[in-house]
RNA sequence: GGCGUCGUAGCCAAGUGGCUAAGGCAGCGGAUUGCAAAUCCGCCAUCGCGGGUUCGACUCCCGCCGACGCCUCCA
């Protein structure tokens, strides 16, 4: 099977080859845990994890690591990233989104970027982001490695030894992009375009301290800083760019690894400075042999933005928070009714990554049919296996899972996979155990239905005591249902099914009286 | 201004130099139903505009219009 994907190095379609036959390294760009995280920041996210599921399907060895960012970066001029967070962590928790008690010291920068850690992980599994599940070994925080000769520091060193970093007269370290032929590759800059776009927020004051416009920060010696480090160029902390150099290194254990993905934004300068800060430490002329990006989400045909009102995290969603827009009257109304992770990992996994995705409350409607389908799908097969479910085995030679693959290898084209997956599930299935199987392989890419009911490394069910509740209750005006059905008091009966539906559960009238069923969303 | 992506039915979204341009949602007709739901059967696009190349283009080339991203913290 070719594989193949849009380098972002290159800017066009090449075939992926792995540096190690049947194994593949990733890295990710992750979150910066100052705030929860938003469905745009868990659309490029979970595009990360279908490459790699991808990857596992087509039977290779993965190792996938994504980082944490948990160091508060100071942007020139303005507040640092972690004392934004603290101020807002005394907001929410006047508001209720951070629960009194989470957060004891809202101006110790560890406890927020713990906090806010540990609500991205539940998030990311809820989502069925396997990396997610591998905390902390695969999902490194940048606090931890800025010490020692394999941290920041370290690479720092071996920048200035290697002559591609500098201490510039107010001792911050920096990197010199002059001494980097490659600088620029990945985002086309050239190091005239840098400089004659050099201005706008860096000061003049800074800029005169550099060799070049283009250099960026390595270090900042800083005693006031909110988080600082112990450093041979003085108490401080480190540049943004570095640490990501340094942990792909350290946890793949590779100079050179095979992808690296993240938002189309981290293009430049991020990725860039990566490239030569690992190129210049390691001596190798390239960081990444892939560089795949996935472009932005706008919610509702707009930018997502706070003041746009469309600013969604994923934990609004799974809430009920997505506004919907009344077709006749223009009225935004919340949703109101829990989202099922599931639904919400199908609506941003499944168009391609790099499209300009549109979330849309209908698109979710949509998807928790999609979803729908594909469980009741598979709760027939069930039914219709005589004995023990069992496995059966099946691998890419099985036609339609090998189409499904195949369809993937091409720079992970869901919509096609899902054009191969949907027409099959509507089909003629006269093996169940077979389909089953077919169906679950294909499920442990998607991971979109919900795991309790038997399919495995899918996005989480949250069902809670007050679900659980709420489901009695639905389950007993179905049985009034019955009971009026029987005494064909049909006003009755339809009066308990509004009720139902008003409570987000389905119901239907099967030979052995109604049944309700959650409803996945909306 | 520089670099890049894109424009397919009401909506979402694949795809190809040439048989009937995937799939999903919505909609319409029918079966079924107390009525519904679910399910099943059937229907539903000539691919932004203009020109060129070609026996033949939605698919290649040029121009135009339009959308978007990056170039600054941002997934």
């Amino acid at each position: 099977m070719k594989i193949q994907f849009y380098n972002s190095l290159t800017n066009q379609h090449e075939e992926f080859i792995p540096l190690e036959p049947g194994k593949v390294s990733m890295y990710s760009c992750g979150p910066t845990v100052y705030d929860f995280a938003h469905i745009g920041n868990f659309r490029s996210f979970l595009f990360g994890d279908l490459l790699r599921r991808f990857f596992e399907l087509t039977g290779h060895d993965v190792h996938h690591v994504m980082n944490i960012t948990d160091v508060g970066h100071m942007v020139e001029g303005e507040a640092d990233k972690m004392m934004e967070a603290a101020n807002r962590v005394k907001v929410n928790k006047k508001s209720g989104r951070v629960p009194e008690g989470a957060i004891e010291d809202p101006e110790d920068p560890y406890q927020i970027a713990e906090y806010y850690t540990q609500a991205f992980l539940e998030d990311a599994r809820r989502l069925g982001y396997k990396v997610a599940y591998e905390y902390p070994h695969n999902v490194p925080k940048a606090t931890h490695h800025v010490e020692g000769a394999n941290g920041m520091i370290g690479m720092i060193q071996k920048l200035l030894e290697r002559g591609h970093a500098y201490v510039a007269d107010d001792g911050v370290v920096y990197y010199s992009v002059e001494s980097f032929p490659g600088y620029g590759q990945l985002s086309g800059n050239s190091l005239e375009k840098i400089q004659s776009n050099a201005g706008g927020r860096v000061s003049a004051e800074n800029q005169s301290r550099k060799r070049h416009p283009g250099d960026f920060m390595l270090w900042k010696p800083d005693q006031n800083h909110i988080m600082k480090w112990d450093s041979p160029w003085g108490v401080g902390y480190p540049g943004w760019h570095i640490e990501c150099s340094v942990m792909a290194r350290s946890i793949i254990g590779r100079d050179v690894i095979d992808i690296h993905t993240g938002g189309e934004d981290l293009i430049f300068p991020h990725h860039e400075c990566e490239i030569a800060q690992s190129c210049g430490a390691t001596g190798e002329d390239r960081f990444a042999n892939f560089w795949i990006h996935a472009r932005f989400l706008f919610v509702e045909n707009e930018k997502m933005s706070k003041s746009l009102g469309n600013f969604y995290t994923a934990r609004d969603v799974f809430d009920g928070k997505v506004k919907v827009t009344d077709e006749n009257t223009g009225e935004q109304t919340e949703m109101g009714r829990s989202v099922h992770p599931a639904v919400l990992r199908f609506e941003l996994i499944k168009s391609h990554y790099r499209t300009n995705m549109n979330f849309t409350a209908k698109g979710l409607i949509d998807s928790a049919q999609t979803i729908d389908r594909m469980v009741e799908f598979r709760k027939t097969l069930e039914s219709k296996i005589e004995g023990d479910i069992g496995e059966a085995e099946v691998d890419l030679s099985h036609p339609v899972l090998g189409e499904f693959a195949e369809v993937l290898a091409d720079d992970l084209n869901v919509s096609g996979a899902l054009g191969v997956m949907l027409p099959w599930i509507k089909g003629n299935h006269s093996d169940p155990r077979l389909s089953l199987a077919v169906l679950k392989k294909m499920n442990s890419v998607l991971s979109v239905a919900p795991i309790n009911e038997g399919i495995a490394n899918a996005a989480e069910e949250v069902e809670s005591e007050s679900d659980a509740a709420e489901f009695e209750q639905a389950q007993q005006w179905a049985n009034e249902m019955d009971t009026a059905r029987k005494d064909k008091d049909w006003s009755t009966s339809d009066a308990f099914r509004d009720k139902i539906h008003a409570a987000g559960f389905e119901v239907q009238q099967t030979p052995e009286g109604s049944k309700i069923k959650r409803k996945l969303g909306v």
